[in-house]
DNA sequence: GGGCTATAACTAACCGGTTAGTTAGTTAAC
DNA sequence: GTTAACTAACTAACCGGTTAGTTATAGCCC
């Protein structure tokens, strides 16, 4: 309602805010493909069927749409998480369900972990002013609400004794990995590791080490799995098959089941 | 020795072998810090105190430069994990104490994580031909022996059932996570990440948790993490302490200890 | 050993393709 | 006819790479 008077809410409206969006879909995928060095404004103007002059009208300039991209993909994982972290269940029920749904964000486009990984690399080791913001809007208070679940898990008895500074970043890396180093495993095993197989299977997997990694009893944890949909690990006994699955050519000779 | 006839080895030789690794020295940060497309040759250049065609003079070009970086920093490191798998010790420690040395090789100077993360995130999705060759070259044999290990320590009721194609990528995030993710890390808890005393707390933490996620039996695992050097765990007991320091700003007013 | 040449090590100055960003304008909705 | 949305064409700076040259050391012949 209110079509008309004061400024311009949908003015022309034909397209503008699905052109901005155009942009950014654009822009996401080149700086995560590329890096923001390495990202060509020409690439994202091409890839998103504008004229390059639209995206300085759109943007102030190259770092400004970098810093829109980045804030999109932070907010939506965060966002995500917390609501996560809202769900009225134990610790640990929590907590699994939240690397989970950081797997699930991450897998639902490999893009988003990888642009990620860009914008932590970027600027030597100190934090650029644009990072901190970043971890204070965005990693600061969900974090915060992550490291609580922790520390009532373990003052309940339930996990082991942990510490929230250490073992976020352990869980993040757990999850993370996997897909930042995409081609080395593309290279290492070879098929593409993001089939909907591989998928599920390395998310088990993730669950499962990050499980055996927090709680105390290793018989809650397997609870706590299967309560968040996690099958049994398949492990070492079908470890023959992933094992020369990973070095195809060089077995050495023991080793050798059937299949 | 041999001073004169065949061709000729030492020639003037007074720097010459310096020089080139000065350069390539300067290469690593820069290439490290900045990417490969970030990275400006005349910085490398200042940074190794010499004229920027003498770059092109030692490599034939920025990206042969490059490759020489990788293949330094990343032979380094496989060699190291050999010397440690190559140890007649049982899996659960010659793990533990090849986690232990990826993470003292990557503390040793920051900047070989974050180059190597950047060397992953270079190129799309899929492999480079450089990037195939690290992968073949570098992590394949040393992966190989890696997973031998793990199904040994399986097979032998050690640890737990785990398919070493899912838990070498599991635990090389966790050590690798803190590194490339430093700069928002010093941005969320502030203070170095880097000094003495959080590095060894962190390998600690590292360790602990790799540990636990791997063993069969907790006391086993404590058994093996000291054995290995590691000390007890701090975890939530102080755990008030590294809580606050996570989130100095904004507690949530429960949870308030006194101090 | 003195003068000559060859060559390794190194540099100052330059070149031109690439690329972020601009300008001056056109189109079309209201 | 005003203004939001959009574009073709341009520009200036940046940056990888080259060129043409300098310095210095080692070998060599007499």
């Amino acid at each position: 309602m209110s079509p008309s008077s004061l400024k311009s809410p949908p003015r022309s409206a034909r397209s503008a805010e699905q052109t901005r969006a155009a942009i950014l879909q654009a822009a996401l995928h080149e700086f995560a493909s590329q890096g923001v060095a390495g990202a060509r404004t020409d690439a994202i103007a091409r890839a998103a069927k504008v004229n390059k002059a639209l995206l300085y009208y759109y943007f102030k300039d190259k770092e400004a749409l970098y810093g829109a991209v980045i804030d999109q993909v932070f907010s939506g994982l965060m966002e995500t998480l917390d609501g996560v972290l809202a769900l009225p269940v134990a610790p640990g029920e929590k907590l699994l369900r939240c690397v989970g749904a950081h797997f699930d964000f991450a897998s639902s486009s490999p893009m988003l972990p990888r642009l990620m990984q860009h914008e932590m690399l970027r600027a030597g080791l100190q934090a650029s002013p644009h990072l901190k913001h970043i971890a204070q809007t965005y990693f600061r208070p969900t974090f915060g609400r992550l490291a609580a679940v922790l520390v009532e898990g373990v003052r309940a008895g339930e996990f082991r004794n942990l510490d929230p500074a250490q073992t976020i970043p352990s869980m993040i890396g757990v999850v993370v990995h996997y897909f930042s180093s995409l081609p080395v495993i593309t290279a290492v095993l070879e098929g593409d590791p993001l089939t909907p197989e591989r998928l599920a299977r390395r998310r088990a997997a993730v669950l499962d080490f990050v499980a055996a990694a927090i709680f105390r009893d290793p018989a809650r944890a397997q609870e706590m799995l299967q309560r968040v949909g996690v099958p049994l690990q398949a492990g070492a006994v079908q470890a023959g098959a992933a094992f020369d699955e990973l070095r195809p050519g060089s077995a050495p000779a023991q080793l050798g089941e059937k299949r």
